[in-house]
DNA sequence: TGTACATCAGTGAACGCGCGTTCACTGATGTAC
DNA sequence: TGTACATCAGTGAACGCGCGTTCACTGATGTAC
């Protein structure tokens, strides 16, 4: 089977990505570099070149892909969990989310983890992924409110003064088409999440809950009861 | 005033330790360097092994300061709100914390955040200062509960079976002479605080929320709300 | 179908750089008598 | 109080290493006629 010469450019170019990432999951985000990885593959490091204009330029790509990876992999447990009850809606998109954090732990750090020093994110690339996996929380928030599922007990029933505006503007801005509650009600759940899976990603809660995953699946459901949804 | 040998060696020491910090805020905990560090303070590089024998014993030394620095700064802040209501000493104790995080962001990094690339953290070292922090939060809860003051609702006033056993274990090795239940209130909270000051460190949550500060106070009182606590 | 030419993947040497660590040393500071 | 000696902070050169990037190049692959 012949392959043409920008299918084997194309080919070259993932391969490059691939070998970068099992590199970052040895040596760590900012242990990234063309030598090694163009050694692990049996080129020489100025080959990279033709492929990538520059490391930086290569880490871009890495933290793009990451952002879309993550948000397909969201994206599809929303679409496969629809029909279902919110809560249940809710947990099969944020277990998928912790699930793509586990599996593959170096692009989540690429995202949300410490900065790699010398390296600048262009922050127009990244911002719309972003959005991406926050839109379909918030839609699902969105839904539960309207259907009536959605109860928000007195604490979360109304946004503090100091920060609703913000959260007006990020819900236009963002062009979340939806009450400003739900905007606010995923991001009350965020550090929950957030803190839930970096914890777990270092090693540093498994000592204590032993079931992590059990764990998670029960602050996630406390959660949701704490803000007011209805199963 | 005459200062002795030992004296100045132990103020060398610090200073070494110090400049190493600013040198991490500026270029990542990754970035450590023991020719940047004796650069800046006019020094050769050799001149290091006077005062640490490797890297990896600056780093360690680093780690646990920054471990033990947190717990004292957690530990005074506990002091001062003594006599107060539960709730109160709670937020003061966690805004301590969360100031803490946010006025040494490196520290912080140290202990939480990626590991740094081929160090790897003598664990017996590291564990009890870690303990120090969780047991005043522990006990906190501990004496909510017998004073009738914390009374968990229905969704946190039985540990999952799954974490329970684990959850025995932590709290007799490591010497918390206090019902398991409350070390359990004590774990889920964890998420909450972690989560909301690993997003404001990396400035992930700021745009979203504006005024952060009130935004992780909220966020705590709501927490502390949902899990029983009476103010 | 065969030839001439253009494209392009990858090489190898070199650039200037920074790194941690070792070694034999100098010279100042402290200590014992 | 003064002298002889020991201690120790810091130097400068060297070690072997890895890094990103540039450059002129070779040789294979593809394209146009």
């Amino acid at each position: 089977m012949a392959t043409t010469r920008s299918q084997r450019h194309a080919a070259t170019h993932d391969e490059i990505k691939k070998v970068a990432r099992q590199q970052m999951a040895q040596y760590g985000t900012a242990g990234i570099s063309i030598r090694s990885i163009t050694r692990q593959m049996g080129l020489t490091a100025p080959a990279i070149y033709r492929y990538f204009s520059s490391l930086d330029d290569l880490i871009t790509e890495l933290i793009v892909d990451s952002f879309n990876d993550l948000a397909d992999h969201v994206e599809s447990a929303y679409t496969s969990a629809r029909g279902q009850s919110y809560v249940q809606q809710l947990m099969a998109v944020l277990m998928a989310y912790r699930e793509w954090a586990l599996t593959y732990p170096v692009d989540f750090q690429l995202i949300y983890g410490n900065p790699i020093p010398g390296y600048v994110a262009p922050a127009e690339i990244t911002v719309p992924a972003v959005v991406r996996v926050f839109a379909v929380i918030i839609q699902l928030m969105a839904e539960a409110l309207e259907d009536g599922k959605l109860v928000p007990s007195p604490q979360y029933a109304t946004i503090p003064p100091e920060i609703e505006p913000t959260m007006q503007m990020v819900t236009q801005h963002d062009g979340y088409h939806v009450p400003v509650l739900a905007v606010y009600l995923a991001t009350v759940g965020w550090p929950v999440v957030h803190g839930l899976i970096m914890l777990e990603l270092f090693e540093h809660i498994q000592p204590v809950v032993g079931d992590i995953e059990t764990f998670y699946r029960v602050q996630i459901e406390n959660l949701l009861v704490s803000i007011g949804m209805i199963n």
